[in-house]
DNA sequence: GTAAAAAGCGAACGATCGTGCTAGTCAAGG
DNA sequence: CCTTGACTAGCACGATCGTTCGCTTTTTAC
């Protein structure tokens, strides 16, 4: 008996509380996204959502909880956006060409407003101590540390070159979809991700084994390397 | 006389009016680039200043202008530091290359305690429309094609070979410098600033001339390629 | 069915926001 | 010396901020 009213207490609280919780992330994670999370106001997250303010609040208890579990949402959301499609593809260079192109998708779908959620509330929280900067910077280590390893395990293939500086090369990856981030949000123009594209590819090339050349060939058959492609200057957004 | 009038005139304003405004925008500056230039406040500036809100704000008429200004003071604080030193290299690869350097160098200065100023008022302006965003947009956009513009030049004094893609170029070089900064002001960790020059010589010398090679080999003779820079786990700050 | 617990509302708090209005200080021109 | 115009302070406004408290409604447990 105790056993099964728990579990009912337990489904109506997520069919209650934990439901209505969520609604408020949801809402509060785009909301954040554009105005920033300190923008992100209570006020007006409850009339976006006809709620009193006051009952919103009481699912936080601090403006800092609220922050916090909108930067788990976002997580959330990150990783069902861009993480688990591109864990789909086998491991090793595959996966790490996946995980950049899921997450530029991700970008260029304009999910939030404000861009990627994660570089924006970097930037707005790195001069700002406090949990909500440690929670940011934990997760952002922890994805570019999933770009190295990806590339180290395409090492161990034989799919990269075993000399190559892993860390190097997920900075600059990381730093070409950084680029397209900030490129794409405020010129509107979404050659960010074309270029973005070419320069991972010019990476990966790069650092590519003889036998890999010909699988990463395959992949942007259509795509020609820098040297070749004089800028075209036509706005396609 | 009306003339002398004038002129005097004009001078004292400078000597007065102008010069507090300066003082204001010094300061504010400074709060915006680490609270965001929405999270710089008239009451806060006036605390720290020692005047008045209403003082202070009759300088600007509005918390835009007064936004507005602060954009404009950030150019100019960003042309002393990093454009005026780079133009004293001679045209051509070596200025692109100092045009680079001056910028990270800026960054590492942490002139600003929220990073390059630009980079995080363009994330925060990005999705919210009006004149701020607008003249960050143009004044982001000009630097850019500085660059661009600079590759160009280096291609017609073949030092950089005449196929390249400049805007691609461009675009890498700022992406990386755009890395560093988030990385440095995310993880307070310099290293962000050797992997951005790491890459930024290696998207140079893909670039190359042969003869410029020799030059660039001189530039950074320690440094050595990519390739052979396994990592270095060593914390450096 | 009833008691307990969870969820939500309304009003109010002190603080601060951007912005006006009025009056006073102060250097410069006639 | 008086006037003028730029500069600054004081005060107050309505709005909104994060937060608290007490009350009502809804849901759950037995």
């Amino acid at each position: 008996m105790k056993a099964v009213s728990e579990i009912r207490r337990q489904r109506n609280k997520e069919a209650r509380g934990e439901k209505t919780r969520q609604e408020i992330l949801e809402a509060a994670v785009h909301i954040a996204s554009a105005e920033g999370l300190e923008g992100l106001t209570i006020g007006r997250l409850a009339d976006e959502l006809h709620l009193s303010k006051s009952g919103l609040f009481a699912h936080f208890g601090s403006k800092e909880e609220l922050q916090l579990a909108v930067v788990a949402k976002a997580r959330d959301i990150f990783v069902r956006g861009v993480v688990d499609p591109a864990f789909k593809s086998e491991r090793g260079l595959v996966r790490l060409l996946a995980m950049l192109d899921e997450w530029l998708a991700h970008i260029g779908r304009s999910v939030f407003r404000g861009g990627c959620f994660f570089m924006a509330s970097a930037i707005e929280f790195d001069s700002r101590p406090g949990q909500v900067r440690d929670l940011i910077a934990e997760l952002s280590r922890s994805w570019l540390d999933a770009i190295e390893n990806e590339a180290r395990y395409a090492q161990t293939l034989g799919q990269l070159d075993s000399r190559l500086d892993t860390a190097q090369l997920a900075f600059e990856l990381h730093a070409l979809v950084d680029g397209a981030n900030w490129y794409y949000n405020l010129f509107e123009d979404k050659r960010a991700f074309d270029q973005a594209r070419t320069g991972i590819l010019d990476r990966l090339r790069q650092g590519a084994t003889p036998s890999l050349l010909r699988l990463l060939g395959e992949k942007s058959a259509q795509r020609k390397t820098t040297i070749k492609r004089k800028t075209k200057r036509k706005e396609s957004r």
